[in-house]
DNA sequence: TAGACGTTTCCATTATCATCGAAATGTGGA
DNA sequence: TCCACATTTCGATGATAATGGAAACGTCTA
């Protein structure tokens, strides 16, 4: 068995604290230049630097220079959502200030995992979805039927061109907050880039979270049938 | 947020190879003598004591002692599927040698994950309680509806004694090999045992591996309505 | 009662690695 | 051209922790 190998060396990566603190931060799925990274974890850039270029090289984050910075991301989906999983067995967060507590509402509420949405939002799309007959659950595979053809086509959504990308389609993500599944993959991306573009949700600055703006939930009713306040 | 500290301080229980290899053999649910587990992971008695001894002390592992032996296992559920969660991320096991791609094969047939079964058998007969209509799938719950009721008590279950335990009742855990749900919780483990106990399944010695019986082809094919080779 | 065996405790060794100061590199702006 | 700034590289330090030898403990067997 050679699992063991691979078990324990993604174990290690996350297994730093200060590590951590960069990956869950990286979360967001937005690019972060080294220094803000430093300043998150509580190290020195030197530091920060020594954690990436070891991140980089087994290719767990990926690098984009621009100008004198240099933004980081994390490479892969999967990744990501490995890292999500992580979360929801590290348990309800024990709140401790109200500041916490407040910050954690809202990322029960909508935020982003990476490059698609999550939290009770993306959860209770999903699940119009399936409702709706748009996507059929298989496994942690989400078919997209025929109806659901049209209906994506409709909504914006060039699904051809979804497929064509060098990623799962779409599958099943498991919700740390809210304990159940959401739509990731190239189509929960899509959809989430659409949903930004018709400016139903607003990212809030250095935070994963997402905020609900008075179209979304015009537009979430219309579409999906559902009412989130 | 002190996610962080959660996060890492699991990840760093299973970022030591050593660890990696304990926890791995124990994810077959037996008692294991601390010597045994020293082997497996290729350490010294005295090395392994110590890392069971951490183990024990941050409640992932239990002891019971018989005679001068010290039998450990983990302790909760919980934490076995979570590394089960870990191992579908370490992605399909590269196969070096035939010995290992044989073993392999006999694992994604039928396999323990910690007290249940887990496998393409075990997929397969989640699939049936589904389509069946004896269980509901509710986000990563799964509900016994009226007709499953019947059906487990005809199968020699008892469920109210079942919902009594002081765990999950009955829930969906994500099977590493399949990439597919299986039962698992307080269901999952009462099923596996009445299965074995109707000798339809058979256990490997030192290995995680479970053999299906003549009787349990039949006993799948009459009551699950599935056949596996 | 003695000895073998499984296991743990104690202890010293060793290696690994996160960390930061100092300095180098590269980029942007004045 | 010079300086400020973001980042990296280098080098040294210090802490942590995995490891195994020696010995003790408890249990089983003869």
């Amino acid at each position: 068995m050679n699992l063991k190998r691979n078990v324990s060396s993604i174990a290690s990566l996350i297994s730093d604290p200060s590590r951590a603190a960069i990956l869950l931060h990286l979360l967001d799925g937005r690019c972060h230049p080294a220094g803000d990274l430093a300043a998150v974890a509580g190290i020195t850039p030197q530091t920060a630097s020594f954690h990436l270029a070891k991140m980089a090289e087994t290719g767990t984050v990926t690098v984009e220079k621009h100008g004198r910075h240099r933004y980081y991301r994390i490479a892969q989906a999967s990744d990501a959502e490995m890292i999500e999983q992580l979360l929801s067995f590290a348990g309800p967060a024990p709140v401790v200030s109200l500041r916490q507590s407040d910050q954690m509402k809202k990322l029960r509420h909508a935020r982003m995992c990476y490059d698609h949405l999550a939290g009770e939002a993306a959860v209770r799309i999903t699940e119009s979805l399936l409702r709706e007959g748009h996507l059929q659950k298989d496994g942690l595979q989400l078919h997209v039927t025929a109806s659901g053809e049209r209906f994506f086509a409709d909504f914006g959504l060039d699904l051809p061109q979804l497929r064509k990308k060098r990623r799962a389609f779409s599958r099943c993500c498991l919700d740390w907050t809210e304990r159940e599944h959401h739509v990731a993959g190239a189509l929960g991306q899509g959809l989430t880039e659409r949903m930004f573009a018709m400016d139903w949700f607003r990212r809030e600055e250095q935070s994963r979270a997402v905020r609900i703006t008075q179209e979304g939930k015009q537009g979430m009713a219309e579409r999906f049938r559902i009412r989130l306040d």
